[in-house]
DNA sequence: GTGAAAGCGCTAACAA
DNA sequence: TTGTTAGCGCTTTCAC
């Protein structure tokens, strides 16, 4: 490729004019800008991005890290931030984790030293220790999807989320009550979904039985690891008063569910209502369609990268949590439930 | 962030000490290095791989341009891609560009500033003029899931799986069959799906009528525009004789052609058989499950990478197709029709 | 209005 | 075994 020493050669003029020229600063005259630019067009010239990160400290690079892009939910994330980036004049460092901290721990240090402005993350798990010690790193960190008590983050309420399923099964009247999906029981890492879903049930008096807790740690990628699938017929042929709705932590969790569901035998949602969370496109396309929780993806893809902005403009910018509303999208997979059913 | 300079200083050796500790070279006292390696460690060094690319001219970077990272199917790309390079050492830098072709070409001069040193693409549209200038720029390139007789690619025989489902839709009973999708008819852009598929139907003796040929060349994203929902309504509309089976160019053409084809009221698949393209995961985990072409998308972001590391190696590597199977994966939107209906 | 020169952090050739 | 030095392509200061 080009560079501004071959313009300048060939322009006849020294290599910062043609700095200048392509930079459009002022100051040179009318005959060598022009000069310089037509031999710019000629050679086909693009700045060295590399040469102007190492000269201006600033590379104009954001990471992304993701735990899993197979995700739709996810993807859906990455599509809103790069376009959110490239507006801002930034291109994105892609990283996927599948949920392995090794890899989320690695792609830090790489992306630091790719000299990254700042990192956009969705953790596998917030809570993991390692996140800590990159806190006094002077790197900036937005954690989007999540909120996050290190970092500044963007996120719905997640427990609100889970209570707005939980009431939504109440109001329908059921009252054997499951849950599908990872969770802080046994020690397992904390779920605030799960945390409002209880807290949901409670409030209406009803008490999720630990029986129809279907706990899910996989940190497999989702579809083809099946392990829902795997946990939730496990459930079918231990339990006989399996509850009549199910609260799955995720859609694609909640797919999974009905097909193993619907293969012992079980039909939804006429025997068992389910609900998953994301309200991915997935939800929408399905028959039954699958009542979900919506969250505002473009918004959190948006806010996150403006949120980062802010943090690599100032450093001392204060940590904010931003913390946007769920909505509750009710389709058949809940109503279509019939309690007259022997 | 400390660099080597820093460490030399508190180590009392010279930056070129430092560098060679850190890249392992020998010819480096035990005792010095392991003085170095110490504060290496203190000081949480990380090479600065900016300056490395500009000084070795070689940035371990690859470019990943998709034409639209919401269809679950090229999320499933990235993912493979991402995971290759990672093993490689390289990383991605990636560019959505919701096909637009304008978005296009900026991410390429973008990525070629960035001094990426190879280009995988989804291209919107293959033979694109554009295409052809970049052929010349001396730019690794590879195109995947599409055939390119400008660059080495590797994708599935597209044409191929239209024929596969063509075959299908005969051998079921099928004689009054459509398409869904973009097209090379009047004058749009050439679609090796439909042309498959019109082949497929022509080995049979049966002609798809050009009434049955709903056309879709919408550039926006798939399924937020609703462009397709909107082509297939109006031809409810206007049709009588309306097809008893049809192949949509993708899974998500295909899940909101049958949505448009229900709230018209029309069964699937007992009224109307469909299949898709891509075989995503919406296809398996819808009820009824969507009959689709599958493609190997680990192997062609696997292979895909793989050519193009090679011509990163040596550019004057000649240009290669690699062209896979596709499959036909038999589900009930197209089994479940009944031939008895009145 | 223009050019010479320093320097960003690193690698590697050369000298000692 | 070690240090000095040039230079990757660029921006910017300084001197003319």
């Amino acid at each position: 490729m080009a560079t501004m020493e071959e313009i300048a050669e060939k322009a006849g003029v020294s290599q910062a004019t043609v700095s200048r020229v392509i930079n459009g600063h002022s100051g040179v005259s009318e005959r060598k800008r022009k000069l310089v630019m037509e031999w710019a067009r000629k050679l086909d010239y693009q700045p060295n991005r590399t040469a102007q990160s190492l000269k201006n400290n600033k590379s104009n690079l954001i990471g992304l890290i993701i735990s899993d892009i197979s995700n739709p939910y996810f993807a859906e994330i990455v599509h809103a931030v790069e376009k959110e980036a490239a507006q801002n004049g930034y291109n994105i460092i892609l990283c996927n984790t599948e949920n392995n901290l090794q890899k989320e721990k690695e792609s830090i240090n790489t992306l630091r030293s790719r000299q990254v402005e700042g990192i956009l993350i969705v953790p596998s798990d917030k809570s993991a220790p390692h996140l800590k010690n990159i806190k006094n790193l002077n790197l900036p960190i937005v954690v989007i999807t999540q909120i996050s008590d290190l970092f500044s983050s963007v996120a719905v309420d997640h427990a609100k989320g889970g209570e707005l399923i939980a009431k939504h099964f109440v109001d329908l009247g059921h009252t054997n009550i499951g849950y599908i999906g990872p969770g802080n029981f046994e020690g397992h890492k904390k779920e605030d979904k799960l945390e409002g879903f209880i807290r949901g049930l409670n409030e209406c008096n009803i008490k999720l039985n630990k029986e129809n807790i279907i706990i899910n740690n996989s940190d497999l990628p989702e579809l083809s690891s099946r392990e829902t699938y795997k946990k939730v017929s496990n459930y079918l042929g231990k339990n006989k008063k399996i509850a009549t709705a199910f609260f799955a932590y995720n859609d694609l969790a909640a797919f999974e569910a009905i097909m193993a569901f619907e293969d012992e035998g079980y039909h939804i949602p006429e025997q068992i209502a389910i609900a998953g969370f994301d309200n991915t496109s997935l939800a929408q396309i399905n028959r039954p369609g699958l009542t979900s929780i919506s969250q505002p993806i473009k918004t959190i893809g948006h806010i996150g990268l403006e949120v980062l902005l802010k943090k690599i403009d100032d450093i001392n910018n204060d940590d904010e949590n931003i913390i946007l509303e769920p909505k509750l999208i009710v389709r058949n997979s809940s109503l279509g439930f019939n309690f007259n059913q022997k």
